[in-house]
DNA sequence: AGCATACGTCAGCCTTGTTGACATTCCAAG
DNA sequence: CTTGGAATGTCAACAAGGCTGACGTATGCT
């Protein structure tokens, strides 16, 4: 598997970019953004009695108005109790509606109230904020790769769900 | 904050980029790509008593043989109680061993065991292989691209400890 | 009529994070 | 030499947020 120092020329094209040291090097760039990535909004979160969970479920809520239940198991990748144990105190709260299906009434179609949207755009704020310093420092080449790693990085399912929402809506 | 559809012109230069669009797409990016990213060491680890905190602790101490708790909590960024309870076990499995420092003899010096690191190998081969089908797919440029942005999304902390692990060692 | 689907919920478990309190060991400064 | 502070370890308790399994209720489809 470990290809060492895999200084190789291939189709007369270097790869260099590919050795252990290069993939390494992604993937410890990858965990120390992640962090970055999620401390905005995970400071805001901290004083509510809200999580990272919860973050999650408004932005897709927020991305797709009224979208199901299963729908959004699906894109966030967690078990029906796990979320509905999120959704629960989202709707006792006041910040997401469940409104029963017209076309099917077994399925819940949900939306964020005023006040999710509120909620919604302070956590987006902050994190666009961030993500827009870095894609300012970087330049639109670099942002352009990018998405072009993140993607192809992606499980299928997952990467579908992306492009779904990027170019559909 | 929310500068709506920002097609603004500065300085002659398009920044068609930093749109809200643009930016929550690299927002979504960065979640599902960080799933397809744990997803294989973590399907690994599933199966023996070991997460996501165990893996991290094995890549740091490979990375960076013998360094302090201290240190490698200041790497991980979790509370010493957290970390030990992991190193806890992987020192009871005999996965890693944990060395009394001989200058300073309150330090305790971590080092990868044999099977430790044939653990560690495992993990980081199959993250590894999914680092390099995304490089591969995206190109040396966009690989570029890829770190560049990530640096800038860091925490200065952070990024200061990723330089370190890059550059020096 | 009967099976499948969508959703909610209860109970219990695990990992992994947190605080707070306290012991130990050691270095260094007075 | 004593004492204070730093580095580490450990115990206890707790919370978030994953998980499985089981069960109930509507609803839809065949």
């Amino acid at each position: 598997m470990s290809d060492g120092r895999a200084a190789q020329i291939y189709g007369g094209e270097s790869l260099l970019f590919l050795t252990d040291e290069q993939l390494r090097q992604g993937i410890e760039a990858m965990f120390f953004a992640y962090r970055g990535f999620t401390a905005d909004p995970d400071r805001i979160l901290a004083d509510m009695a809200y999580g990272r969970a919860h973050h999650r479920a408004i932005h897709f809520i927020n991305r797709a108005p009224g979208t199901t239940v299963n729908n959004l198991l699906a894109i966030l990748g967690v078990t029906k109790q796990s979320l509905n144990r999120v959704l629960r105190t989202l709707v006792a709260d006041g910040l997401v509606e469940s409104r029963v299906g017209t076309s099917d009434k077994r399925e819940r179609h949900l939306f964020l109230t005023e006040a999710g949207q509120s909620l919604e755009s302070q956590l987006s704020d902050a994190q666009r904020a961030r993500m827009r310093a870095a894609f300012r420092d970087a330049g639109p080449e670099a942002v352009a790769g990018f998405k072009q790693v993140l993607e192809a990085m992606m499980d299928t399912d997952m990467r579908r769900a992306y492009v779904k929402l990027r170019d559909g809506s």
